[in-house]
DNA sequence: TTGAAAGCGCTAACAG
DNA sequence: CTGTTAGCGCTTTCAA
């Protein structure tokens, strides 16, 4: 059995009859060439099954890969695919295909995702940084004109194209939502570290529209978990009070598995929930879930459309684009508090 | 502004006044070399931030690069999301990274997809076949000692090594269980076209499951929808027959959001319910959603598993691995008949 | 309209 | 222990 080698720009040009270069030039059409040779040359292509060598290309210019490196904490996770899903669609028209990886939220696997997709000549880099993750290190990088992007969490110690949900604002209006059906006492449940930028901002709107209709603060009120069974158990600890919140604002899609499992193990109707991030099955629920949704599909789109503008030369200051969430009313909202 | 180049090989040879192929040497563990020369080219290479090229590496031997080229029908579903984490997890010991692409389940575009991986050189090549689309083409390439890996879906054409849920024994231990619970009428929503692999499967273990009961097979108790809508359509059209079933089988997670859907909405409790495939929020319905739970990140394991013993030499026949569902009975289908 | 030569960044093969 | 040469598959000069 022979080692069947793939065929290369040279098989098809001793093939045809002509030079390397010419066989490059008719599939790259570049420069002219005869309507003779042309046809030929396309036929032994057929013929062969040749297929360009795209890390040759690659190495040639000594330009970068034709790819968009991509690390995010958790491919499993729908938010983070859909995002994946939306930059795959923007880019795709020029040519880019995603390297993905997921980081765990660890800082040294993002980091050495970073280093290998570097070391791949990605011709973009698109980052949602693990917490306590420092980029400081793609600075030369960028200087060598390379677009980096953060998406859902800005990155620590380098300023770049960032997308992200609009955190505050969406929470903000949310816990109003609840403050207008008469609630006091609502409860946050948010997600570990506490330092994670996205629990920041959430819990910055929760508090921004206590102060805005003039309710204290109560830190009591606020509850943390890493998991949907903490979520559960916090959930339940915050119910047990003797001045137990009337209503729940859940911090994220896999806090709201916790909060709403404990809510309707418990059988309570009495309390009212907003979640932020929209999942699958919301609207069935009893209450149907009140969520305020991230449009995951349209950040990854923007982060592409972003990228493709730094590739062709756009060199004005970082941006960072907020991507609108929207409150969907459906009923667990509405309990009056 | 300087345009920064990467420095190269030769920049950190130059620095530090030895060859290039000392370089090399000292960062590949590949020959001898003195500690002292170690020593300055570490040094060198760490002052200068350089990184090699890993195009360039691949190139070199005309082999392969280092990535395993992975096509699903659409990134934002979870299913293919977690599959895609399996993978990753598998191969990333042995260095390999993620290419990845969505087909829409669309042949033409998983073909392009193909075929960029193949000109970028995967190592690997694994598909989640769109319907109707052919791999007879990639033939060549198996032969070439490329692995593919089919997923979730048989290929067409190529006989490779594939890994799929056990669909049939699945959806008969499933229906087997409304059965067992008395149920006589069972309805069937299944997704388009009914000619896709998983469809096909799904409904010879549906079945099964009936003529094992010695129940006859009624084909107007099958209904089909592409999207959610449609199986609350489905949903609504079989419930509302003269003698509607007193069950219903939701043959995956998007039909199985439609047909929730208009369950709830028509308040019908006297309706069980099993769905093909785990979702996040089904012990929290009402009643709590009984499903066979499939295995994503077990299947990509395996393929990544079994795709690295290929690229070990393992010139064995293709095998089919079959990754088990597990019946997950959460009152949904406790509803006698 | 076409070709020859050189080189991208790296490593295998052979010296020294 | 280290250097030289050659070449991977392709494209960019520069000539013909």
């Amino acid at each position: 059995m022979t080692a069947t080698r793939r065929p290369t720009l040279a098989d098809v040009a001793r093939e045809v009859g002509v030079s390397a270069k010419t066989v490059s030039r008719v599939l790259n059409e570049d420069g002219p060439s005869s309507p003779e040779t042309r046809r030929r040359v396309l036929d032994a292509v057929a013929r062969l099954g040749f297929q360009p060598n795209l890390m040759a290309k690659s190495i040639r210019v000594g330009g970068p890969d034709t790819t968009v490196g991509l690390v995010v904490p958790d491919l499993g996770n729908p938010f983070f695919g859909s995002v994946a899903g939306g930059i795959e669609e923007a880019v795709r028209g020029r040519g880019l295909t995603l390297l993905m990886g997921s980081s765990d939220d660890d800082p040294e696997r993002e980091h050495a995702l970073i280093r290998t997709f570097l070391a791949r000549q990605v011709s973009v880099l698109m980052v949602a940084p693990a917490v306590g993750a420092d980029h400081s290190h793609l600075k030369a990088h960028r200087a060598a004109r390379m677009p980096v992007v953060f998406l859902d969490r800005p990155g620590n110690g380098l300023t770049a194209d960032t997308v992200v949900s609009s955190n505050r604002a969406g929470t903000q209006e949310g816990v109003a939502h609840l403050i207008a059906r008469g609630h006091r006492r609502i409860g946050f449940i948010g997600d570990l570290p506490t330092r994670l930028y996205t629990r920041r901002e959430r819990i910055a709107g929760y508090r921004a529209a206590l102060a805005e209709a003039g309710l204290p603060y109560d830190r009591t009120l606020v509850a943390d978990a890493h998991d949907p069974a903490g979520a559960a158990e916090a959930t339940a600890r915050l119910l047990a009070r003797a001045a137990p919140p009337t209503a729940l604002l859940s911090g994220n899609n896999v806090m709201t598995i916790g909060v709403m499992t404990e809510v309707s193990r418990s059988r309570r109707k009495d309390v009212a929930v907003v979640a932020f991030d929209d999942v699958p099955m919301a609207a069935i629920l009893d209450p149907a879930l009140t969520v305020i949704a991230q449009n995951p599909v349209a950040m990854g789109e923007l982060a592409g459309v972003v990228a493709i503008e730094r590739l062709e030369g756009d060199r004005s200051r970082a941006r960072t684009i907020m991507v609108e969430t929207r409150l969907v009313p459906r009923g667990s909202g509405e309990l009056p508090g």
